[in-house]
DNA sequence: TCTTTTTCTTGACACCGTGTCAAGTTGACA
DNA sequence: TGTCAACTTGACACGGTGTCAAGAAAAAGA
């Protein structure tokens, strides 16, 4: 693996983030991050052999650069399971901004793309789990709404935080973040709380 | 217009739904609803210029076939606001099963298409419709969660009531749709009455 | 420095699905 | 019988992904 290697790949998924951040997402081409990273389209399927994969790869560098781990250590150390929803609502809502371009790209490819399919579906049980240890901590404290089992508990705060929802509030209906939060926090803790 | 146009209309509209159904919607090509409906691609064309205005028609149609209207008239007449949301829970949750084929087409087409984009945001528009006349009975009665506006609990309401979650729910979680209604109810209350 | 190997470029092509076009067929009805 | 509308057949353009082969250029190695 020479310098130079890495040094494109990476100028490959610098471009690919740029352009998906700012323009809507399934409109981005491969010849578009090409001509971002000023190489020939060619060159771009010399270090990912598909578009899904390069998707995926790029969602790993955004993780990396934006240091999901370290955003997630507050609701991870809390000691209370109210406290460790709470922080989990925040990182979690905090960090969909970051990943929305290539999110919505892999949304819009899920169904043509087995593929981008699978790849998605696993990101997205890497987020249930931190639903879910949000829930089994409310749990364990004795807090959790009686009606629901983990499980379904987990489920629900899986949709209230997924990307759809945060793009349905923050783009469609006006939402700030900050308010998207909030609001968030508040009906997260009216649904699952007891 | 002769008998034979709308006989042949109906068979394509009668041909998509199906089609969309039963397999995942955006894997169904236009040759493959010709196929069904026992008539050439070429004649889909003539009576749906794209696409998305078949699939704009098959949305009417599977709304007039399965009465959409009939289905809100208890959330209409609801005296109270409580009613009125718990039966408009009910009747877009359960409706939501019978459009989910053409509702996921549409959902992959937005990103791409303009057109279906607009159709689906004027679909949508008509159920915030719904919500709004909820939260605002709700509202009336004064057991509207004191912190959100009519506008906010609106617009999570919607969220929450969205063909995405019910996919979410019903299909990666394998919730049944009887216990899908039952929980949301219950959450949405928690979120929204005082 | 000269050679080998890797990386990248150029340009062509196959494939798929949408939408268009033109010429011809069929059937109803006057 | 002739006309008109609905339909068929077969071709084609377009846009985007992915593949292939030949060669240029740059890095690595002796």
């Amino acid at each position: 693996m020479s310098r130079k290697t890495s040094e494109t790949r990476e100028r490959i998924l610098e471009s690919a983030w740029k352009l998906l951040a700012d323009s809507q997402a399934s409109a981005v081409r491969m010849s578009d991050i090409a001509k971002q990273a000023g190489i020939s389209r060619q060159a771009v399927y010399l270090h990912f052999p598909t578009r899904a994969e390069l998707l995926i790869a790029t969602t790993r560098y955004i993780d990396e650069v934006k240091d999901i781990d370290a955003r997630l250590v507050k609701s991870r150390s809390a000691s209370e399971g109210l406290e460790r929803l709470e922080a989990f609502v925040e990182a979690w809502g905090n960090y969909i901004p970051e990943i929305y371009g290539v999110a919505s790209a892999f949304i819009a490819m899920q169904t043509k793309d087995e593929e981008a399919g699978a790849a998605w579906a696993d990101r997205m049980s890497a987020v249930r789990h931190g639903c879910e240890a949000a829930v089994e901590a409310l749990a364990r404290d004795g807090r959790l709404t009686l009606s629901l089992s983990t499980s379904e508990a987990t489920d629900l705060l899986l949709g209230q935080l997924s990307v759809e929802t945060w793009e349905l509030l923050r783009h469609r209906c006006g939402w700030t973040q900050a308010r998207y939060i909030d609001v968030l926090q508040q009906t997260v803790r009216a649904m699952l709380v007891v």
